[in-house]
DNA sequence: CCCAAGATGTAACGTTATAACATTGCGTTT
DNA sequence: AAACGCAATGTTATAACGTTACATCTTGGG
């Protein structure tokens, strides 16, 4: 039998414009370009978020208060962020020596860890190189 | 000749705030704490907070809004917050083998990473030993 | 003494996130 | 079809966190 009729819901209309989006967005940047769809208050946004990261679809980069789409594939993996403070990007990678660290750590302290955030502030390649500073 | 005198700032009466907590806090919590002290508006306080923060004092925790002080000790090297999520405490690490992980990936990748946070979330020792779950 | 620089006070505003409660849409059961 | 259950959504308000703008006060050096 089929099933699977799936009306659009609002976290697919937000999972849709953060993937159209080359850099982190904030939660009132996503209400503001999807007013035209219908999405009209905050909460709204919120709860897509909400749904979006239970499910591993997006990630909250802490520090910048902002959202953005998992690079996918990652399982249970923890992700490093890379900001850059002149550019603003960020890039997402999977990095085994931080899951180590982490592991090592919580041997030696006995802290159980449950997810972490690794977010690296500093200057991406390209602006590294080409300006001098700012 | 002695410098002396120096009177007491805000900064002062934040930092010793802090000294006091077991926990990390927010910045009105400071606010309200301090309020008898003649602290009466969060500017005050988040001056105070941005100086400490330029003389490596305290540290912010940026998964949780919070502020708390510095274990001291470790110059320019990043530290590791482990955030108990049922207890709420969090003991700060200072861990090479975490410093290693981000040169490496600098290395890879040509990011220049100025400063970077790390936070582990979990259950500390006593937390994830005596409690099943919550 | 006077002035410039920095610290502080005050109020308003901006941004991020959640609470509380009502309503709607749609599939399932009776 | 009517009744029900449930998740998604709508609406409004408010909590929590942080910044801007500008006036005033201190303080130390010339």
């Amino acid at each position: 039998m089929e099933k699977r009729s799936k009306r659009i819901t609002h976290a697919d209309r937000v999972l849709k414009y953060l993937q159209a989006q080359d850099l982190p967005v904030s939660a009132y940047d996503i209400l503001d370009g999807l007013r035209d769809d219908g999405v009209t208050a905050s909460t709204t946004v919120y709860r897509a978020l909400e749904k979006l990261l239970n499910a591993g679809k997006v990630h909250r980069i802490e520090s910048l208060n902002a959202w953005t789409v998992c690079c996918g594939g990652h399982d249970g993996k923890t992700p490093v962020f890379a900001i850059c403070d002149d550019c603003g990007s960020v890039t997402e990678h999977v990095d085994d020596d931080f899951a180590d660290s982490i592991a090592s750590l919580s041997k030696r302290t006995g802290f159980a860890p449950d997810h972490s955030v690794l977010e690296l502030h500093g200057r991406c390649r390209d602006c590294s190189t080409s300006a001098p500073s700012r």
